[in-house]
RNA sequence: GGGCCGUUAACUCAGAAGGUAGAGUAUCUGCCUUUUAAGCAGAGAGUCGCUGGUUCGAGUCCAGCACGGCCCA
């Protein structure tokens, strides 16, 4: 770095501008080689046209008064090719000091090389950025997995895959966003900052207002402020943005996350299986070139609608290969969830024990998209009572590749019943569950004025980028994830 | 929080059993006007993550810590 700085400054001293500006650039890289992919040299040479691009560069092969550079921009990378003849000596002169991630800009006509490679052979370039630290090698790349999350800005420059997996990831997201928007789902925006924390069970982040000397928490879900929503009569409304649970950190969690939640009047959980199948059908067209098979970690997924349903307690039966009778009460499925190497908590019942049951014997094994059913109200408390069996919920959630991805059912707007959840989930606050749930008069308070009949769902959006773009990390599509701070140098 | 693994030049990595630290790429100098991991000749470059300990002597052995990864909770 240091030589290199010296000899940025000696390039300054010739009066070459290192960081100059207004320098326009009409072409892009991509449209050029889509173009002219096809055309041979001859065709190429006939064609009366100059092309002004500017990009980084990333390949350089210099002979002594001839050189060849790639330069890369936003989604292209096209080789060029530089004449001392063409340029002049003193021009010249200068390419001969470029460097490996200068930020160049250059004109000229395309021909083919004798190696038939669309080329550029430049008449005129100028440096636009002076680069002061090398780039990691061109070979092996980059790979140390702390630089690439901490310095994502090299990691960008020089992992061309890494830029792609960020595109899919923008483009997923949009596709969502029409997606919702032409069935008349109203996108809105809600508290990221709450004064009671809610819609999830989770601990949230606090933080304090100074002037209200109050404190606040950051949002662990928008559920509650959505249904207010439906309350208010907008009968379909979603939110796709960030949530914030102060939980560990690993391959499947960041502390903030992306998260799509939405909810539709007048529909049932059943109908949102439906359409949870419809939008990854739309994905698939749309990220995936329209295969429903998505290679994930070396599995091949089917996404072929309809998919799987079992209700909970057949999926542990079936899918996890314990037999009913195992688990037909507390005390029989405690010795079954200690038996897979679970803690149990004093405070937690029964119906929280069959969740465990199936975290651990059942959840591993959905690979193939699965929707399971019927969850127990204990660990359900927003979710509408099944109206077959009361202490189960209308409730799904689907899982891909082992992973959860998506949790929906339909909601409980009797206030009555809202309100002793609240109450049992309190008490297990109280019992030591710091991640139950808190009371919130304000919440029942707009139920009692009446929320329609209504399903709800939330799918994490950074998982679903996992499965399309195969990363085995959620760090992998999140451009900047949560680290520990860097240590002083 | 627990277990295992890693941390050596800007990057990717070597460094059998403890004896003054290596390669390729990158950088610098010279030659080279169709190369593409360009080539050839030469040069510079490291607090071996940090702190202690054992030893005549530690990149190497031991302990603690930091950061990262994987697995578990």
């Amino acid at each position: 770095m240091r030589e290199r700085l010296q000899k940025a400054e000696e390039l300054e001293g010739e009066g070459v501008l290192l960081y100059p500006n207004g320098f326009p650039v009409p072409h892009r890289i991509k449209d050029i080689l889509d173009s002219f992919a096809d055309k041979n040299g001859a065709e190429l040479e006939a064609l009366d046209e100059a092309f002004t691009i500017a990009g980084r560069v990333c390949a350089l092969r210099s002979f002594g008064k001839s050189t060849f550079m790639h330069i890369q921009d936003a989604d292209g990378r096209i080789q060029i090719y530089v004449q001392q003849n063409r340029l002049g000596p003193e021009r010249y002169s200068l390419v001969k000091r470029f460097d490996i991630g200068d930020i160049i800009r250059a004109t000229g006509h395309l021909f083919r090389t004798r190696t038939d490679e669309l080329t550029v052979l430049v008449d005129d370039l100028n440096l636009l950025t002076k680069n002061l630290r090398p780039l990691p090698e061109k070979y092996h790349g980059l790979k140390d997995v702390e630089i690439r999350y901490r310095q994502r800005y090299v990691d960008l420059i020089v992992n061309e895959e890494v830029r792609e997996t960020f595109r899919k990831r923008t483009k997923i997201v949009h596709v969502i966003r029409r997606f919702l928007s032409e069935r008349n789902f109203l996108e809105v925006e809600t508290p990221m900052m709450q004064a009671v924390p809610g819609g999830a069970t989770a601990r949230p982040f606090k933080t304090h207002h100074s002037a209200l000397d109050m404190d606040l928490y950051l949002r662990i879900a928008p559920e509650l402020y959505l249904k207010r929503l439906l309350v208010g009569g907008f009968d379909r409304v979603f939110e796709l943005n960030r949530n914030f649970r102060n939980e560990g950190i690993s391959t499947q969690h960041n502390p903030e996350f992306t998260m799509l939640e939405f909810y539709q009047a007048h529909a049932t959980y059943e109908d949102l299986m439906d359409l949870t199948e419809e939008l990854f059908s739309a994905l698939v067209r749309e990220v995936n070139g329209g295969s429903f098979q998505v290679e994930y970690q070396g599995d091949v997924i089917d996404l072929t609608p309809p998919w799987r349903r079992y209700r909970l307690l057949d999926s542990i039966e079936e899918v996890g290969g314990i037999p009913r009778s195992a688990f037909e009460d507390r005390e029989k499925a405690m010795q079954v969830a200690r038996s897979l190497g679970v803690e149990v908590q004093r405070y937690e019942g029964y119906g929280k024990l069959l969740t465990k049951i199936f975290d651990l014997a059942v959840e591993p094994r959905l690979m193939q998209p699965t929707f399971i059913t019927h969850y127990p109200i204990e660990v359900s408390p927003l979710s509408r009572r099944s109206d077959a069996d009361p202490s189960f919920t209308d409730r799904f959630e689907l899982f891909i590749a082992g992973r959860e991805m998506a949790n929906a059912f339909s909601e409980l707007n009797d206030p009555r019943d809202q309100r002793d959840r609240f109450r049992l989930q309190l008490e297990a606050r109280q019992a030591g569950d710091e991640e139950a749930h808190y009371m919130d008069e304000d919440y029942l308070r707009a139920l009692e004025y009446g929320m329609p009949p209504a399903a709800g769902e939330g799918i994490g959006i950074d998982r679903v980028v996992m499965l399309f773009t195969d990363s085995p990390s959620i760090r992998d599509v999140i451009l900047f994830p949560h680290l520990r701070p860097e240590k002083k140098t």
